[in-house]
DNA sequence: GGCGCGCTGTGAAGCGGTTCACAGCCGGCT
DNA sequence: AGCCGGCTGTGAACCGCTTCACAGCGCGCC
């Protein structure tokens, strides 16, 4: 169990889990994996550590090994806001390995994190002969627009509250796990950290938050938020959404 | 010049032109031009008429042929979003095309339009087997998802002056054409249509406009847009961006 | 232990944009 | 011509979120 430990067999076997795994090489074959997990190179990175910054020249393709990579963007007044948050498993990087433009945002890790990088320019010939691989690719990039597409709606559509309790429930479904009480979500996220991924000041969150303690909807414990009505919160995301 | 009169053979000149011209099918031989285009429907389109719905199962790809198109988002409550307007020579609807799913947002005309229409069920196999199209198809899923990731930081980092600043010379440089007194902005846009491209209503568009015009940056003549000062106003949008 | 720091909780004041209400203007239609 | 509908211009009231200010709490660190 303890990391950092395993011997180099087991680190190629994480990385070869990892690719497996995720949709993008699900029908590549074994042959076609192994070569690309030789292209690939680990990283480790401490609490906070920079992998990219905003405006950078890519490198390529990463996957989460382990640990937490947040994805965010700057402006220059010390604002900031959270555009998604990556776990183990998953893969990211897509847009500045495909179009070779400078990154679009900065990735830095959330506590201890071991990444997997695909290098740009061993991955793209190979790409470039795989016509299956590509199609996943495109996927992928689909689902990201459609997720953004969301962002931008729900901004425009909800107030606050619907915004909150829309991502509560999809943090829930992403790393929840079900009590006695309701739903508690894995993920151990400050208010801060909430507010930036609505673009909204902690305060704000705080206060929609309380509201809700008071009604029975939620219950905080510690920066662990349990969701005790989830349908109750559905409700609130929907009645927003009618204007 | 009269269009809708011409013979056949110049609407298939016209296809051909829109595919030839547009950088998806920059590196294609003309020979497989020649076959994507025998797949291809065009449709005219009314004034304001219905292309297709967020939620509609997709048809396929679309190419602006002449007018221009419209892609918005509507809250049940009577709420609307623009996401873009297209004119002649663009490409649209790539997402579902790729991905199967239901269309992400509504697409209808503004003023008379003439669309062609790739099928999916056509395209598709097509796509298979052409890895190059597929790399410029990306490079196309990545601009897009670069330009959405930009509407979330401007809605998130600028107030409305700096979006308004920033989308008016976005247009100016698209679509304007430079005079004596400066920039004139092409498009023929309702303050209404302009507040639904930045999510604030077009009584706060109206204030802001006119608090310029009464400054000389910007020039208002029934519903042309005129930039008198691109200078001022993109300084408007960096001061607001260290904010 | 005690000190400091980062997170949480809360209220008061301010401001940006909404909502509502109304007036003028232009173009199209009959 | 006269009317009507959509766009523009403008002010007043309202509201949601920010900003600022401060207090308490838990935890790590010397």
């Amino acid at each position: 169990m303890s990391p950092g430990a395993q011997p180099l067999q087991h680190l190629r076997e994480r990385k070869r889990q990892l690719l497996a795994d995720h949709f993008l090489f699900r029908d590549s074959p074994a042959a076609s994996l192994g070569r690309i997990l030789d292209l690939s190179v680990t990283r480790e990175m401490a609490d906070g550590e920079v992998l990219f910054l905003k405006g950078d020249e890519p490198d390529g393709l990463y996957g989460v090994l382990g640990g937490r990579v947040k994805i965010c963007v700057d402006s220059g007044g010390g604002k900031e806001i959270i555009l998604n948050i990556l776990e183990a498993g998953e893969i990211f990087g897509e847009i500045a390995l495909l179009d070779g433009e400078p990154r679009t945002a900065d990735a830095r890790a959330m506590g201890p994190a071991s990444l997997l990088l695909l290098r740009r320019r061993d991955f793209l010939p190979y790409l470039e002969r795989d016509p299956q691989l590509c199609l996943h690719l495109m996927t992928l990039l689909c689902r990201r627009l459609r997720w953004t597409s969301g962002l931008i709606e729900d901004a425009a559509f909800l107030g606050l509250p619907g915004r909150l309790a829309k991502r509560l429930l999809g943090l829930a479904q992403a790393s929840g796990e079900t009590t006695a009480d309701g739903v508690a979500i894995g993920l151990r996220l400050s208010q801060h950290e909430l507010g930036h991924m609505l673009g909204v000041t902690r305060e704000a969150v705080n206060k929609v938050l309380q509201r809700w303690r008071r009604r029975g909807l939620v219950d905080m414990d510690q920066g662990h938020i349990v969701l005790r009505d989830t349908a109750a919160l559905a409700a609130i995301v929907k009645d927003e959404g009618l204007g």
